[in-house]
DNA sequence: TAAGTTTTACTTTTT
DNA sequence: GTAAAACTTA
């Protein structure tokens, strides 16, 4: 029996799809052809074929054993070029450097009477880490070495040494991380002043400066921030209003989203957009001055309308702090200490913020391993970590290589993993654990199969001793594990899904975060499209007619001049729920909740199918915003943050989920934390690595730094499956994934016959 | 110009 | 088996 209700699921967002025929590409005549049947696995193999749309036929992986499989490696190594190869020893050049400048003895002392006994919970590379306060420190930490531990012990030991809580800056990956962070600091300290640390990410961050000092940066303190789909949705509207949509040649031009992502990437990894076409897209080479122009239009649309994306948020920031001297020290003032967490994981622009804000006395801690950069793909830079002392001459160093999470077998396990990686900064990891079992790796018949078999381990292993909450199941990709979520909803055990949901982005959520924004920000045109298009005779071309006007009156909504039109009724309605709301400042959320609902709730009808299953949404909306005290704050927060995870009975957003449950996760999402047992379900060559990531090293080699971070989770039970036969993703599996290939077959075992 | 219908092109990770 | 573009109709 399932206990929990899903209040929404990321499918079927719009539209009804007819059922079309599948064109299958192989007559059942050719895959019985091509077939001997001598025994029921023939049998059952022909049986996948024929139900699947199934393309190329390939048995390999079913008839023979992992063993074999795994004993030839074939797959085509790819070459560095000769600019990899410069930078390769260029990094190697850099960490020798780094070795030069590791601190080896802690400064600290013992005879303070500090509430926390620093060198008693720390071993001694981490009291150093924490004690280090007078010049720029670089902490690269292995995985599992408590870098965790380091930031929340050192947050304690400024504050203990009379730093000014407020004016400790923590940047995290994050807000959770911050918050779980700051309440530990709490715990420590005994007290609340762990509240008062400035924790949180960049963006959040910049978000909170460039609001209080708009004036002197010479933006509105009311911007909306868009995220990535409303960036995509004013790409749509910007290329049908400027009709640069036309194929050449039968060749596509990118589409909305991938109109954001060059635009994205070009400003995150600081270049140009031919530069980005050129090396990312290069398939749209030919459409190059289209899309610079497009994007200028882009540029222009979120200035006229008071909107910044989330680039605009860090690079406005960091581009004040740059230049605008006074700007620089008021800030300064404010910020004693800078901490940042997962250090490898910024981009340029980022480790720019931070190093012009502790440029005045150099306090700034970063900590990272840039053995687990997994973000570069938008725009982190993993070098930031070994160039650290180049931008910090004076720095010191310390490595932390003592793995205190993972059992002796496990870290074997990492170890071999990343020793396959051809760049980096290497770390002899080590731990004093005792091993038990070795990672163990698996193949099934299919998806349900190896569903069957994490959900019966999971019982397996948790027994009477431990919880739900000492299992994870991580994946590459969020649809690698549907039919594991299927299969632990049928035998009734209590999961949480993180990463890969889209809550955000679903229509009629959408649409209330427009509603909203106007509220703020008048002028919001991309809100005014969403909600303006919902009313009967409004499409793109009205839409932006009314907009104009409003945008003309600054804001003013008043519609009177449109008295005229067949669908004036509504703009009227929808001018008297804003007077209402406007007018009127002690309004309170609910209230404003139930206007816009009074408003909308007809032509949400009226627009969507399913109203049952979407009306809950808008219920989760109306109990998260309840937990706020301004719109504003609620804007900024689900945003910057949209949730990444479903909501099930009694679990949201800022409630506290202290229930006992599985936890199924992208290995994205699941950064940082840590569980007794994991389980990496659909390893298979295409999937993980991903197909996409196979033709640069660059891409490769972070794909593996995504395995290795998946499974330096585990502390004491690693699962690797695959199935061979994918009823959902071009039905055969060719080979595993060729990180496995890559490691001593003497650092897992292989269980069963198969 | 809006709205409805058919075709095409895809399935990675997220502040 | 979805989302967006392209095309058609009123
Ligand atoms: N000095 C210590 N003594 C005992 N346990 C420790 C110590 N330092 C860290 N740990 C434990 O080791 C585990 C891993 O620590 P933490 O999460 O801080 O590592 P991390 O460096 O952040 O890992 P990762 O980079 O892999 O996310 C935690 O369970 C933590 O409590």
């Amino acid at each position: 029996m399932c206990i929990y209700k899903i209040f929404f699921k990321s499918k079927n967002e719009n539209r009804k799809n007819s059922n079309r025929e599948q064109n299958s590409e192989i007559s059942t005549n050719d895959i019985i052809n091509d077939l001997d049947i001598n025994d029921d696995k023939d049998i059952e193999t022909l049986l996948m074929k024929l139900s699947g749309r199934v393309k190329e036929t390939n048995t390999n992986l079913i008839n023979r054993g992992l063993k074999e499989i795994l004993s030839d490696y074939s797959f085509d190594d790819l070459k560095l070029d000769d600019k990899s190869k410069k930078k390769i020893l260029e990094l190697k050049e850099l960490a020798k450097n780094i070795e030069n400048k590791i601190i080896k003895e802690p400064n600290y002392d013992a005879t303070k009477n500090y509430k926390i006994d620093y060198a008693n919970e720390l071993n001694n590379e981490q009291l150093i880490a924490v004690t280090t306060t007078d010049i720029p420190l670089l902490v690269i930490a292995g995985a599992g070495s408590g870098k965790t531990r380091v930031i929340t012990y050192k947050v304690c030991y400024l504050i203990e040494n009379g730093v000014n809580p407020n004016s400790i800056l923590l940047l995290t990956f994050t807000k959770k991380a911050a918050q779980e962070m700051l309440d530990r600091v709490n715990k420590l300290l005994k007290n609340k002043i762990g509240g008062n640390v400035l924790g949180g990410t960049f963006h959040s961050f910049a978000n909170y400066i460039l609001r209080r000092y708009s004036k002197v940066i010479g933006i509105k303190d009311n911007f909306t921030i868009i995220d990535t789909t409303d960036s995509a949705d004013i790409f749509s509207l910007l290329k049908s209003e400027l009709k640069i949509n036309k194929k050449i040649d039968g060749k596509p031009f990118p589409d909305k989203k991938e109109l954001q992502e060059i635009t994205t990437k070009a400003r995150n990894i600081e270049t140009s957009i031919n530069n980005v076409i050129d090396k990312f897209f290069y398939k749209y080479i030919d459409y190059t001055d289209e899309i610079i122009t497009l994007i200028k239009y882009y540029e222009k649309y979120k200035k006229t309308f008071n909107l910044l994306d989330y680039d605009d948020l860090i690079i406005i920031l960091r581009d004040n702090l740059r230049d605008n001297a006074g700007f620089l020290k008021a800030v300064q003032n404010e910020i004693e200490y800078v901490l940042v967490d997962e250090y490898q994981d910024t981009n340029t622009i980022q480790r720019d913020i931070a190093d012009l804000i502790a440029s005045k006395n150099e306090k700034i801690t970063v900590v990272g391993d840039d053995a687990q950069s997994i973000y570069t793909f938008r725009g982190a830079d993993y070098e930031n970590i070994l160039r650290f002392p180049q931008f910090h001459p004076n720095c010191g160093v310390v490595k932390l290589e003592c793995n205190y999470r993972s059992n002796q077998n496990i870290l074997y396990f990492i170890n071999s993993i990343i020793s396959n990686a051809q760049i980096g900064y290497k770390k002899n990891l080590y731990t004093n654990m005792q091993s038990s079992q070795k990672p163990i790796f698996k193949k099934f018949a299919n998806e349900r199969d190896e569903a069957k078999f994490i959900v019966d381990k999971i019982l397996e292993i948790k027994g009477d001793i431990l919880n739900y909450n000492d299992f994870a199941i991580l994946t590459r990709a969020a649809w690698h594990s549907n039919v594991i979520q299927t299969e632990l909803m049928a035998r009734g055990i209590p999961f949480d899904v993180i990463g890969g949901i889209k809550f955000a982005e679903r229509a009629h959520v959408k649409d209330i975060i427009a509603f909203l924004r106007i509220i703020i920000n008048h002028i919001d045109a991309i809100s005014w499209h969403r909600i303006l298009q919902l009313i009967d005779g409004i499409g793109n071309v009205r839409a932006t007619e009314i907009i104009t006007s409003i945008n003309k009156k600054n804001g003013i909504i008043e519609f009177s001049e449109f008295q005229n039109r067949k669908y004036y009724d509504e703009l009227n309605r929808l001018e008297n729920m804003y007077n209402k709301i406007i007018n009127n400042d002690n309004i309170k959320i609910d209230e404003i909740f139930n206007l816009i609902y009074d408003f909308y709730i007809p032509l949400f009808k009226k627009n969507y199918g399913n109203y049952d299953e979407r009306e809950q949404d808008l219920e989760v909306l109306r109990i998260i915003t309840s937990n706020y005290e301004s719109i504003e704050k609620f804007l900024d927060d689900f945003t910057l943050e949209p949730p990444n995870n479903k909501f099930h009975n009694g679990v949201f957003p800022g409630s506290k989920n202290n229930k006992d449950t599985v936890k199924v996760s992208t290995i994205h999402s699941a950064k940082g934390l840590e569980w007794n047992t994991v389980f990496i379900p659909h390893a298979i060559d295409g999937l993980f690595p991903s197909e996409k990531s196979l033709s640069t090293l660059e891409d490769l080699e972070e794909e593996r730094r995504v395995f290795y971070v998946a499974c330096s989770r585990a502390k004491e039970n690693l699962f690797i499956t695959i199935p061979v036969y994918l009823e959902s993703y071009r039905g055969y599996t060719n080979k595993p994934s060729r990180f496995i290939y890559e490691i001593d077959p003497k650092f897992y075992f292989i269980e069963g016959n198969d």
